[in-house]
DNA sequence: AATGCTTACGGGTCACGTAATGATT
DNA sequence: AATCATTACGTGACCCGTAAGCATT
């Protein structure tokens, strides 16, 4: 699990389409569903369904996407108070 | 930044000595030190100092350091609660 | 046919270990 | 000499894009 997989899995969350995911990601579907499998088999979880009608997050993948987006967002706020200290805004 | 970084940069932090730090991370010193170089770059902010007494942690690497270990505690507390999900125990 | 997801394959990047180098005690 | 950190270099894994395959509409 690294934060590449957890905004791919955001965004395919969001999306529920391999397609549209991959657009907004700027990558193609391919290495996205790849991706996604390998995030499921790292986790040992199913997050997503996928049958005739499309792509929907399991019980489990809306629990997961929670945390993703606690994650990123706390990911992106180390960054920020991090490079802050460094330039002596404390 | 990804997840073995912080891990690496942790534990570096807590030993502040490549080879010991190295050690616990089941690794040789030479990765460990471009790792965190590479860490240092991707951040745009130095996070340790060398000298000859040794490797310290700079002030904006202090801030990073409880940045880094709460995003692997929520990492962590991520995998519990999905798999835990997963499970029905919820 | 067309759309959407998956598998197959080749290329570039990156992380690691070993080896060699530099610096300090 | 010994210890510690940093390059230098070759190998293996992984991510990506292109191409091909499969299912559904």
């Amino acid at each position: 699990m690294d934060f590449r997989q957890l905004r791919q899995f955001v965004v395919l969350a969001d999306e529920l389409n391999y397609r549209k995911a991959a657009e907004r990601l700027n990558m193609t579907q391919p290495p996205l569903s790849i991706a996604i499998k390998r995030l499921e088999a790292d986790l040992g979880v199913q997050l997503f369904e996928r049958d005739r009608l499309g792509v929907r997050l399991t019980m489990a993948g809306g629990v997961f996407l929670g945390e993703a987006r606690r994650l990123l967002d706390g990911a992106q706020a180390a960054l920020q108070v991090t490079r802050d200290a460094a330039q002596g805004r404390i």
